[in-house]
RNA sequence: GAUUCUGUAGCUCAGCCGGUAGAGCAUUACACUUUUAAUGUAAGGGUCCUGGGUUCGAGUCCCAGCAGGAUCACCA
């Protein structure tokens, strides 16, 4: 089993041995009780003195400055780091100093994990640290943690940046890189946040299947697996739309669901075959309602987490500040192409296709052909959040036909950064106009496109039954994380992205 | 899937025209009882991603593969 440990992790090891022959468990079982944590005796020790004569906080080892009989340490916990001050006729009151001498200066090392009791004060060179009178190990790291140097500027040297290295280890990621636990702690206080306003909004959060047998409410390739005891494929959902719209069909007039979906497609800096979307649904609601809605939400969002609707986004400051600008897909098309699709054909969208250069095949239909002008010379302009609104019918068959305008429905995308981070409708409730809508996503299959919608006959059942009219809307999670931690990968607001697996190498790693 | 870049010590990276592998941090030893990228002295540590090929000789050149990044394609 040594051939291929490191000289390093060898030592550790050796280390673990001796320490069970002083009698030191290196991985305790017993309760260790802290009083403070990091944050909390940076932030309140300076007016609260009396308060931090006897501490106890617990937590990793992150650096080591010895100084001979005294040692200056820094401890990482989940709030953040502290120094300490480790002298060794402190924490060895009486004759034996093994515990100084041996344990703490040879047997710990950076990584470990250590509880500490002691109290706090103020070193000459004014950093506020705890002076440890007991110290006890409570668990041992095998593995040498990468050291990120930071100076008094905030400057970090050798910083590991090497994507490989921080997704697949994104433990070791997250104890060295205090920005990536920055970005995971926002994601959630942006969960927080929207969750909040829409159970303030009278919204019933609820869980709808993942396992579909009917993979709906999107086009998309879907990831397929089998149900051994009814012996039937099942499919991990690409969306929740239908489900959700079943429960307001079921007298529910707020839903909302956090739902991981599953797409089985490429996989870039913006799309991971797992991510989340939020989607909610509210009765005797329309698409107007929800435009001010959303926008309301993410300005909430936005000063629960700076404090300001402001963000800055790599060089431009986006403001999250109702209301956005509203738009019409034929408008912004007219604005940045110049040309007016309003009353244009198949044929003739195919020729402005082709005058745009915009690739185009005959799976296409109008809808499609639409959205590829819009995806190509418009989408990247809007930097500033804009609502564009009034989609073509074709490509949109869950989505209610407009009140005023033949061929349009009512649909609005939210884009923000020159990109889509929302999709919301008025919902089609009409169980007749529904099904013809399914059936042209039959023909659209037919003719070769591969993500045409398939009909769900139950869901067809439930309209049937009468659904109120309802608007709904989907956020993606992921990339409103993004946004608003100003990060230009989806991988770096997921805990662990989606990586094929390292076989090899950990199947040698894995075999003492 | 296409193009392109990258892969060397635990980490960050050098390595020239092909000639027995280098630095900083980390590690080990010694010194130092308020340091903070602590410091000083010394030492150890390598499957140069994998497999072929060319060559007297390959980290370096060529081919194939693996893994990752970027761009593009795909993804309403």
């Amino acid at each position: 089993m040594s051939a291929h440990l490191s000289e390093q992790e060898e030592l550790r090891r050796q280390k673990l041995n001796e320490l069970r022959n002083l009698g030191i468990d290196p991985y305790p079982a017993d309760e260790f009780k802290t009083n403070a944590s990091a944050a909390d005796i940076k932030a309140n020790y300076e007016r609260d003195k009396l308060n931090y004569k006897d501490i106890s906080i617990a937590g990793r080892i992150m650096s080591i400055r010895d100084m001979g009989k005294a040692c200056f340490a820094v401890i990482q916990d989940a709030t953040g780091r502290i120094q300490i001050y480790v002298r060794k006729d402190d924490i060895c009151q009486g004759e034996d100093k093994t515990l100084y001498d041996t344990v703490w200066k040879k047997l710990i090392d950076i990584g470990d994990i250590v509880g500490l009791q002691g109290f706090v004060f103020t070193t000459k060179t004014g950093e506020i640290s705890l002076h440890v009178t007991t110290l006890k190990l409570l668990s041992k790291s095998l593995r040498p943690l990468p050291i990120v140097k930071t100076d008094e500027s905030g400057k970090s040297f050798d910083e590991v940046s090497d994507p490989e290295f921080r997704f697949r280890q994104r433990y070791v990621d997250l104890i060295i890189n205090p920005h990536v636990r920055e970005t995971f702690l926002k994601r959630t206080q942006i969960i927080n946040s929207i969750r909040t306003t829409l159970n303030n909004a009278g919204l019933l959060e609820v869980e709808t299947p993942i396992l579909q047998s009917i993979p709906g409410g999107a086009a998309a390739r879907p990831f397929i697996t089998h149900h051994n005891a009814l012996n039937i494929p099942l499919y991990l959902r690409i969306a929740n739309e239908l489900y959700l719209k079943r429960l307001i069909v079921g007298g529910f007039e707020g839903v909302y669901e956090f739902a991981k979906d599953f797409r089985n497609e490429g996989m870039d800096r913006t799309h991971n075959p797992e991510f989340t979307v939020l989607e909610f649904y509210v009765a005797y609601k329309d698409y107007n309602w929800m435009m001010s809605f959303t926008e309301r939400l993410l300005e909430k969002v936005a000063n629960d987490l700076y404090g300001t609707t402001e963000v800055k986004i790599g060089d431009t400051i986006i403001d999250f500040k109702a209301p956005y600008k509203r738009i019409s897909m034929y408008d912004a098309i007219k604005e940045h192409t110049g040309i007016d699709i309003s009353s244009m054909n198949e044929e003739e969208l195919r020729g402005v296709c082709r005058q745009l250069g915009i690739h185009v095949d005959n799976s296409m239909g109008k809808g499609k052909l639409i959205d590829e002008i819009f995806g190509g010379k418009c989408e990247g302009h809007y930097v500033q959040p804009t609502f564009i609104i009034d989609y073509p019918v074709e490509m949109s068959p869950l989505t209610k036909k407009h009140r005023r305008v033949e061929g349009l429905v009512e649909r609005f995308e939210l884009m923000v950064n020159g990109k889509e981070i929302a999709n919301a409708y008025s919902e089609l409730n009409d169980p007749i106009d529904q099904r013809e809508r399914f059936e042209d996503q039959l023909r659209l299959q037919e003719r070769g496109d591969d993500e045409a919608m398939f009909i769900d006959h139950d869901f067809l059942r439930a309209l049937e039954y009468g659904m109120p009219p309802t608007s709904g809307i989907g956020i993606g999670i992921d990339r409103l994380t993004m946004l608003l931690t100003n990060n230009a990968s989806i991988q770096e607001v997921l805990f662990f992205p989606q990586m094929r697996p390292e076989i090899k190498q950990m199947g040698q790693e894995e075999q003492p």
